[in-house]
DNA sequence: ACCAATGGTTCAAATAATGAACCAATCGGG
DNA sequence: CCCGATTGGTTCATTATTTGAACCATTGGT
């Protein structure tokens, strides 16, 4: 690994649960030596990338991601695109729904709406890393996914992040088969306990799997009839956000919603 | 410089006239070995920080800069606390309004607000590099940054955008001591013509200056009423912004909107 | 058919990154 | 109030990576 990725992983250990990162800790996350993870956030610092709070001295993100991810938007405007769509689709299905993407190897979920119908609600935080075998949108993803992606996934070490996650490879695999014939992927609390969810590729312009648009409900609402109405408003709302950005659906990807 | 900052600085030539750049323009751009930029672009785009399109093999920033600016915002809600501000501004005058934030030397305008008055408006685009002595934010600045800061950007050539800018760092130095005295910048047609603007600094905890809020208006649109209106909404808006982030203004920002 | 430009690649030479050890300051018990 | 443990920060000889001139293959314009 060249220099500058260990830098710029460096930064991946930010999330919402660990905001601010001292140098020992950042030290132990990394598996780096304290010297360099010191010399690398210097410079990750001098770019503006990281700032130090001048009291505790531990590291947070820079302003200068900020201005990277407004002209990221310029490029590719997919947020600003799918708020509209996340909107309706709350609207419709009266439940949180949420836009994640994929980046790199990871899938975070990077946008999100509310329903207004209902006092409980499935609760979300932008950027926050989604596991691909414990959540609906996770299994979107790697549906439609090249094979070496898959495989790559399915290597590593599936986590339990409740007591309802899948962790056998195989039994991942068999999903992946049926999200591939639906068009559609669920996971039921296999992320967070009592939330029900459903997901749907979304494609970029070489037909390339970018990320999923999903729909999280408590899974005491999970009626009959929303397991019908969820996911063809799912369906027709992932073809609009991929048409939106200049998408295209790959040829196997399913055109009617299938149970 | 390290390879890291290298790498990073290969970043700041994306803007907004520039969203996709190839190889060799890159080369030129940042003055490195053709094959270094290869590989510092490799290494990035490895970490999702760019992407290349396909096609015309050039290169954009990636989706990675979307989680890390999710993050930041998490960390320093700055853009979010400024929306609302930023919208009491515009209807309050009138005008567009804008908030540019520090980065490391670049001032970038990053969020704005339009006003819903007039069907002629200045027009904004967010991640826009300021230049500092040519903007009412950049001077908004220097009159409250650091002496070795002010220094340094005016040590550097002033680019003259529009045959109004002032270019002569002597004529900036003193338009610095007035801005220090009044506690709000101005600058006519020193960025783009015909346009008349006013900023005022916002700071951080530490009492360090983070950027400037603006307000942008055509020059034909200035009469002795907004004169006077203008500084005085801008300087409570400034204010609350600062109050709102938890920052606090350096004992000798003049607590009342001097003329 | 040509020329100039593009993205991409090679390899010896030059340079920068590394990491074990060390320092000073701070923190939290007992 | 002292002690041990932990923190951020620094050093420097060793090591490994980065560098850049030159080269190749394609593409696009004239």
């Amino acid at each position: 690994m060249g220099t500058v990725s260990k830098a710029l992983s460096l930064l991946t250990h930010f999330n919402h649960g660990r905001l601010e990162i001292g140098l020992s800790d950042l030290t132990r996350l990394s598996g780096l030596n304290k010297a360099t993870v010191y010399r690398l956030m210097g410079e990750l610092q001098e770019q503006g990338f990281v700032e130090q709070i001048e009291a505790a001295r531990s590291y947070r993100l820079g302003p200068q991601v900020l201005r990277l991810a407004a002209l990221r938007e310029a490029s590719v405007p997919i947020l600003s695109a799918s708020r509209r769509v996340l909107r309706e689709l709350s609207e419709v299905t009266g439940e949180t729904t949420h836009l994640s993407l994929l980046q790199g190897d990871q899938l975070a979920s990077l946008s999100h709406a509310y329903a207004p119908q209902h006092a409980t609600k499935v609760m979300m935080e932008d950027a926050e890393v989604l596991t691909f075998h414990g959540t609906a949108s996770g299994l979107a993803v790697l549906g439609f996914a090249e094979a070496g992606f898959v495989e790559a996934v399915l290597a590593r070490p599936l986590e339990a992040r409740t007591p309802q996650t899948q962790t056998d490879p195989e039994v991942v695999r068999a999903q992946i088969t049926e999200v591939q014939r639906a068009g559609i992927a669920q996971s039921v609390g296999g992320f967070e306990a009592e939330v029900h969810s459903h997901a749907v590729p979304i494609f970029g312009p070489d037909r390339a799997v970018l990320g999923a648009l999903a729909v999280a409900a408590p899974s005491s609402r999970m009626s009959a009839a929303q397991r019908r109405a969820i996911p063809q408003a799912l369906h027709a709302a992932g073809l609009a956000l991929t048409q939106r950005i200049g998408g295209v659906c790959p040829p196997d990807f399913p055109t009617v919603p299938a149970a």
